[in-house]
DNA sequence: ACGTGCGGGACATCCCGTTCGT
DNA sequence: ACGAACGGGATGTCCCGCACGT
């Protein structure tokens, strides 16, 4: 009430500085136990079981987010970049067919950790389809991504000669693709049954490619 | 309401078998419009809104199915039944070949149409594995049967000359399984988008088999 | 349906008269089921859950009780018969003074027992001054009745000598009373404590008569 | 509403104090309603009539008191302390013998009453042995309390000689406590019945103390 | 004498979002 | 930037009682 008034000019500023900073931070940590939460509890999660873990109120969320709507979408486009840059980076070396194994056992390696997040992920999608049409553009924007990447990476692994080229790229990669996110679907076997049914198809694909 | 024509039978039941038979169509009715619901508003769907449809009250509901916990177990495994009758169907002639292809034309067929109940199925898959525990051990047992199914179509073929032997059965079987679930998972897309992915991918798998 | 007309006229009367007795058996069961379940769940205990117990529907409950409201006044009539007898059989011989140390220590032992039964009956007793308006009629009736045989007590002891002959017969009955029904409040302390202060009030009493 | 002439203290605090202010003065008017419906209807008054009668909704007592229960004890623990606030005066001059008059006659003034806040009170001490066991340890430390202050009262009189000191303290003390509490249990008479039975209760006391 | 189907209604719980204050 | 108060509304659960059949 009566302490801002002795204050200068400068410490204002400052003092604002630090709230804007401090702001950037707390939305950062409510994004990351938004993620945790709807892991585990599914989207579905309150905001204030959110802000509880965060150590904020509701206010805070709304501050930052708006919505639970504007939460939900923030978080899947969050795990999906999260997912994303990790299957780059892993098929970024090598020939067409080398880059694409990379992918694979990449994915396999998350969709069959059984992970949270990769559960997270999965009900997104699926979710994007049915009860949560507001995801609907963005989930198209990234299975077209996915599909187009996949293609890509097929396509190079023909032209370099490393992939069989009689069958249609655009094919083979949306195959692989929705095989992998089958594995998801699979998830109530035990971890270790996942991960081994992941890495046998990839040596499946070994075979077939 | 509206499908009371396939009804009928169970109606005449009611008229002459009184009290308990017209419970039984009852039942078989709620269980009918709440795998509609749910296909549509996902399993939240509520009592009333169920009730609603039937014709009668909340009450009845719970007369027949005690909670919505067992309400939503017995629709997933009426909607499993179904899809596993059509599945065993179109797999039950020819060389293990043709019956896979059979299974996988059929299953392409219903997953591929984006058909509301179809949608219902894969998310209860999904949510058995999270926020549904409850379902956890009806889903087990659901793909463990899948599975198992699959190898056997697979191996039989390897045995007949029909499919190549050169890859273990099993893995084979859970492969193709898992690629038809995933594309389940992309339904974002139009459905005419999924049928023409799900019959691309029968025709690879002719090659690769 | 078919098989009743095969009966002769004498078998029919056999029957209904067994009927009519397992009638009144299954009665007296449910009122058994009641009185125990009131005990424990309170007067609220569900008309489905008490049928559950003997084996029967709410049917049942209804034909031999007609509503809940009579259910409850038939088992606080029977439960608080049930008291009256053992009170009055444990005040039955001696003076004045041995007849009432008779009923105070039957009395104590009953409501210091912390039985689930005497804990209904002092509930009961309360709510028939509350919740329960339809139970006041009884209450009223238990109370005088209660109040009387203890006044009639204290004054046969003071005709016959055994007991002090300075205080109002009446009042030190109902005081008497009151505070054996206090003890019942008490409850929450564990049954032992209770059964303890319970006969330290008969002695002092002894003193104080 | 009624009683809002009695709240003008806080109602001045909220228009100075703001939010927080006003929240604390929502919370004690809850508190206050709950009382007041309990005390009538029993303490199953449901949240939207207590709500009703403050004038906010089912939400507000939700932020209050988080659930039922927590509404529950929090109105146990304030008519007790209430009942307390008025005894503890009642006997704070004299000598011993006063002191424990004046808490008898204090107790039996309220008892007597028949006040729907003491009918609230003995209904309260009757569940927390039997359907509301969360009461309990709320119920043991008061009745406790209650206890250790009688006989407190007894032994101080014994030693200043206005008390007979030939029966122990502390069963004299208990015994008093439950009489008192019984008068309760009989509430069924009218008012001035019970007054006089208390009355008359409090002189037979003068005589044997 | 008793079971079954079902209506009708109450109620605690929970959650979203807005407003106000600091 | 964030906390606290509160409204409004949905929903699962539970239970009483009636009507019907046998």
């Amino acid at each position: 009430l009566a302490n801002h008034e002795s204050k200068s000019a400068d410490e204002l500023m400052a003092a604002v500085g630090t709230r804007v900073a401090s702001g950037r931070a707390t939305r950062s940590r409510i994004l990351e136990a938004a993620i945790e939460r709807f892991a585990q509890t599914g989207p579905d999660a309150s905001f204030e079981e959110i802000a509880g873990v965060v150590g904020v109120t509701k206010g805070a969320l709304y501050h930052h987010f708006g919505s639970k709507q504007h939460l939900v979408e923030d978080v899947y486009r969050e795990v999906v970049r999260r997912h994303a840059a990790r299957v780059v980076a892993a098929s970024s070396k090598g020939s067409g067919r080398e880059r694409l194994e990379g992918l694979i056992s990449e994915s396999a390696k998350g969709y069959g950790s059984g992970s949270p997040v990769y559960r997270l992920l999965l009900r997104l999608h699926v979710e994007a389809g049915t009860v949560r049409p507001y995801l609907t553009p963005i989930a198209r924007r990234v299975q077209a991504r996915q599909r187009e990447y996949m293609a890509m990476l097929v396509k190079t692994g023909q032209e370099d000669g490393s992939i069989r080229d009689d069958v249609d790229a655009d094919t083979m990669g949306q195959t692989i693709n929705a095989a992998l996110q089958g594995f998801l679907v699979q998830q109530v076997e035990p971890p270790d049954s996942q991960r081994r049914a992941a890495e046998a198809f990839g040596e499946l694909l070994g075979v077939l490619i």
